[in-house]
DNA sequence: CATTTTAGTTCAGTGTACTGAAATATCAGG
DNA sequence: CCTGATATTTCAGTACACTGAACTAAAATG
């Protein structure tokens, strides 16, 4: 198998991991989007959260209700400013969905010895930047997840 | 990094790259899947197309006017069945969009040495089996891209 | 305090992809 | 041939997320 094949299918698998675990979940492939920029970033109001991913306020109160909706998410009221609501990612919420694959996963680094891993490690690490890279070709903007 | 975070940052960063392609060329994520099927298990009819990805044959006119549009896929008569129509993936279709991303990732691959060249496409080959099975086990089908 | 600005939600309108059914074209059987 | 079955497209209706604007609430300003 070529390498391209490789990183076809690879891709494939992804993207299809991804879109089922929104199905199972009941949210947009933008839903999962904003959840993984409050887990990379961390809480954030809805403004922020609308501007980091481009959608107009009232849009963010929709990502922000479907992902509370699924467990992922949690609203809080800002005490500082009660105008402001701050979102935050619940920790381990894809718990359930996740386990099976954290295991499998984690059976899957085992196989290897200790220098192996540090070369999966570091392939990974530079093909997350290449993709990153190529993302913002493609979108011109600074963004890419 | 943990694993569990790298595995999320690899997810992120595809399925990002992914949705720029989409956007880039005016695909849709289901188009994409369905372009995947045509480039995998070769050329079909449309009907037959339509079941693989569980979507009504007028569903599956749309999306193949969706690929053709972006050049991706080609409608063909069947000589033999002229009522049918052969759905097939343009080859190297994403050549200007993939080349940036090809070149960059033979110079990542070219990095490490045979063994861990190994260990690498062994990890890629198991990830998509997990990946794969997780995917099944949520969608409750034996789908999984 | 009154006024202006800011934050978020609500809501009507819009765009897009999907379903289900009707229409069109072709094949197969009597 | 004529009839019934099959393959795809077309089309009206539906579902859903997004935009832009109005609305509510709270903070900042003077």
């Amino acid at each position: 198998m070529s390498g391209r094949e490789f990183g076809r299918e690879l891709s494939t698998a992804v993207v299809a991991f991804h879109e089922a675990v929104g199905a199972h979940l009941g949210v947009t492939a933008v839903d999962q989007r904003a959840l993984a920029l409050l887990a990379a970033k961390g809480p954030m109001t809805a403004g922020a959260l609308a501007r980091e991913i481009a959608l107009t306020p009232g849009a963010v109160t929709g990502v922000v209700d479907r992902l509370e909706r699924a467990g992922l998410a949690r609203r809080e009221p800002d005490p500082a400013d009660r105008r402001r609501v701050v979102v935050s990612a619940v920790e381990d919420a894809f718990g359930e969905v996740f386990a099976g694959l954290a295991a499998s996963m984690a059976e899957v680094v085992d196989r290897y010895d200790e220098a192996e891993q540090r070369a999966i490690a570091d392939f990974v690490t530079r093909t997350v930047e290449v993709l990153r890279r190529e993302t913002r070709r493609l979108t011109g903007t600074g963004d890419a997840g």
